[in-house]
DNA sequence: ACAGCCATGTAACTTGTTACATGATTTT
DNA sequence: AAAATCATGTAACAAGTTACATGGCTGT
């Protein structure tokens, strides 16, 4: 719901209509938004009496407000930590943790292969933060260095699981060998 | 779409039925699994011929596997590196971009929350890790490694920010001043 | 007999997303 | 005059998710 409360939180500042709401957003999270969503997700805001519109005399041009259960559901969201329950699956992690298992996969070349595209983006981030230091964009700018982070982070992960890799086939190399030991039961990251 | 193509990489190993598919996904990604999801993820799957359920006589128990189609579509997911567009918003970096704007949110508070909450995190991926070392669970480890890397980087990203806005504070500190350059218009990590 | 797990499926709903239709205003 | 951008909205759909209904089998 990244959407709905970024939009609350920008009508925190103060009232604004749907297009400017999108524009707004993508400026300072660099996260593209289609306007058509802006728009259906004001609808549903409003239907849950998180914003009021402003049907601006004639039409065109409705702005939306924000209301008190609205301020209510944006402190919530604030003050709530992002879990990793609450996250999205990490699509990366499962395709690894999938490939491994599965037969005619080239495990190093699937690695390969994000690892050359991470180092490329993690080169894009770099040369746009030089350009948001110039500018003096601290929201935009917070929003790379997580990008920085997180990609930084993928590469290394990466090179990890290809060491992993490494040692697994040294253990228990060619054909069909003893079963290995399964797992009887885990819990813990569930969602 | 990690359900989807995490269900056809189980289906490429050998065909399964619904309720042992979700247990292994689960068993190996640690991601929970509705089983509704599964079934209806089949359905559509199967609506697009990348399985075939064999209805297994009487009612119940039917088998479903992978279809040269199906196994096109999930080449093509492995070997198609996951993008930074690909990915679904990063709900805490948006979080912290419009933090930072908002009137009334306390940000070093809104940071701390979440510092506190990753760390508790890395402490049961830490703990889980040794268990999973003891059953030698290849997919497994992997995927606690990736949540390891992911949420050393998040804690050390937190406290970036936490430097930043000290650093931004200096810079232009108490009540309305003079308004600080905008920055014109940017474009890059568009989705 | 009953609790609990194995197993399959459906209905309803939410969020996110794209594509499209429409028109006003601004720039070239 | 034409092109681009501002601006609002609707229709349709995909994916994920929950809750529910149903029934078989197993262990106590």
């Amino acid at each position: 719901m990244s959407v709905r409360h970024g939009l609350l939180a920008l009508l925190s500042e103060r009232p604004r209509h749907g297009y400017e709401l999108r524009a707004e957003f993508e400026r300072r999270t660099g996260s593209a938004l289609n306007v058509g969503q802006v728009y259906t997700t004001l609808s549903r805001l409003e239907r849950d009496g998180a914003v009021v519109g402003t049907g601006d005399g004639e039409e065109g041009r409705s702005t939306y407000a924000l209301t008190p259960a609205g301020a209510e559901e944006l402190h919530d969201w604030f003050t709530t930590p992002v879990t990793r329950e609450s996250r999205p699956r990490d699509e990366l992690a499962i395709k690894l943790a999938l490939a491994v298992g599965a037969p005619e996969v080239d495990v190093p070349a699937v690695l390969q292969a994000q690892r050359t595209d991470s180092l490329r983006a993690l080169q894009d981030y770099t040369r746009l933060k030089a350009r948001a230091d110039a500018v003096d964009d601290l929201a935009w700018l917070l929003v790379l260095d997580a990008l920085v982070f997180q990609t930084e982070a993928e590469v290394r992960w990466l090179d990890h699981c290809e060491a992993r890799l490494v040692r697994a086939r040294a253990a228990a190399p060619p054909g069909p060998a003893a079963a290995p030991v399964r797992a009887p039961g885990r819990e813990g990251v569930r969602r």
